[in-house]
DNA sequence: TCGATAAATACATACTAGCGGTATGTATAG
DNA sequence: CTATACATACCGCTAGTATGTATTTATCGA
């Protein structure tokens, strides 16, 4: 295969294949070859001159996926002016969510949370940064700030949510349940941050709703 | 190194050697070798012939380091007669929690979510089967059958809880934050349970300071 | 503005050390 | 004598590297 002109398009094709196999066969289970034949002509030598380790492949291939979803949530806080309660709510509104849900149906993760450890991970780790830098922290404070929001522990709580509704609620790495045990935890999880100050509104529950129609009809 | 009397022995010197090396290194970055490499004198072929893979390596040392945590944190609730109430503050008491903080005191893991990503995994998966046919979701039903608990969701507040305590409580592959930070959790999560009818009692945040005790004296 | 040349880049090819795992040999316990 | 607990020797594959080659792009005098 011969020099390409465009080298972006060669880095995009990578990242591609990249994470589908990653996703479905995990990071241990996805040699480099595999990436590569996935890539008809190119040559190991091609990934290499991009990327310079089979791991920044995995983290390019993670943020490229990423970086979209998270603009657009936090770009769903950026229309009108909405006080911190009403953004926190449309955080976890059917629009802000969808994006993420259509990735994760093309994808496919692996059911078994042990092959899918290193995305696991990532969401783990994601959780606690949504929280703490992202906009889930910052939303809370401005209610707090503007009166909207009454709660003791904003850090905490944030946490608490996050990682519930990322490794509970989105059931990536585990089998599909049942739609009404899922709504249940939908229920559960607002009961539950409600008792510490955040009204996630019950736009969490058509949420919920949504999420299991689409991966229902991807046949998860 | 000749042949030994007592085979057993030489299992659980690999499954020791190997725990260790999980633990610090994570599973990708521990090879066979590093394991041999700490009994002194044995050979690769010992190894191979007592398990028939790394990952079941993984598996069994995983399994001896938590089966008499298991089995400790189960026989707290064996004693007396309590109501499913009691035996739910019991469950999140410091004598139920402390073994397991020793363990990984002398483990410690990896604070890097990713390098740890197969022991979050089974962490992860580890929550679930607690709270569906371990003693969580149990003693919930039968505190709910002897009307000491008032729960709607027990299943869900069973897996939600157990997803907190054991991932964000216990922050073992996450930087060791402040102990008030840590109380703040113990305190938010409280709250969050009693929200769907679980009480976990004062004893958690007494535990949670016990916690961190153990591990700053481990120079966390 | 234009070609000629030099430098940088986008790959392909060929190779290596180390990995997980296996086949087989050997000595010891029962 | 047999079964087992190892040691030894080996294999295919992996992530990663070193190097070669062709094509694009930057440089520059006219």
């Amino acid at each position: 295969m011969g020099r390409n002109k465009y080298p972006e398009e060669t880095v995009a094709k990578i990242l591609d294949a990249a994470l589908k196999l990653f996703c479905t066969q995990g990071y241990e289970g996805t040699s480099i070859q595999d990436i590569v034949d996935r890539l008809d002509g190119m040559t190991k030598g091609a990934v290499y001159h991009h990327f310079k380790s089979k791991e920044e492949i995995f983290n390019a291939a993670f943020d490229r996926a990423m970086t979209p979803i998270v603009e657009h949530r936090r770009s769903m806080l950026g229309v009108g002016n909405m006080t911190g309660a009403q953004k926190l709510k449309r955080l976890y509104a059917p629009e802000s969510v969808v994006p993420q849900i259509e990735l994760w149906a093309r994808m496919r993760p692996a059911a078994d949370p042990v092959k899918s450890s290193r995305l696991l991970a990532m969401q783990y780790q994601g959780s606690f940064n949504e929280s703490a830098d992202g906009y889930l922290l910052p939303v809370i404070e401005e209610g707090i700030a503007d009166g909207s929001i009454a709660c003791e522990c904003p850090r905490e709580a944030a946490e608490a949510v996050s990682l519930l509704a990322n490794l509970w609620l989105l059931p990536l790495f585990r089998p599909l349940e049942p739609k009404d045990r899922m709504l249940a935890r939908a229920q559960c999880l607002a009961q539950m941050a409600a008792a510490v100050g955040l009204d996630l509104g019950e736009e969490v529950l058509q949420t919920t709703a949504q999420i299991w129609d689409v991966w229902d009809r991807a046949g998860w």
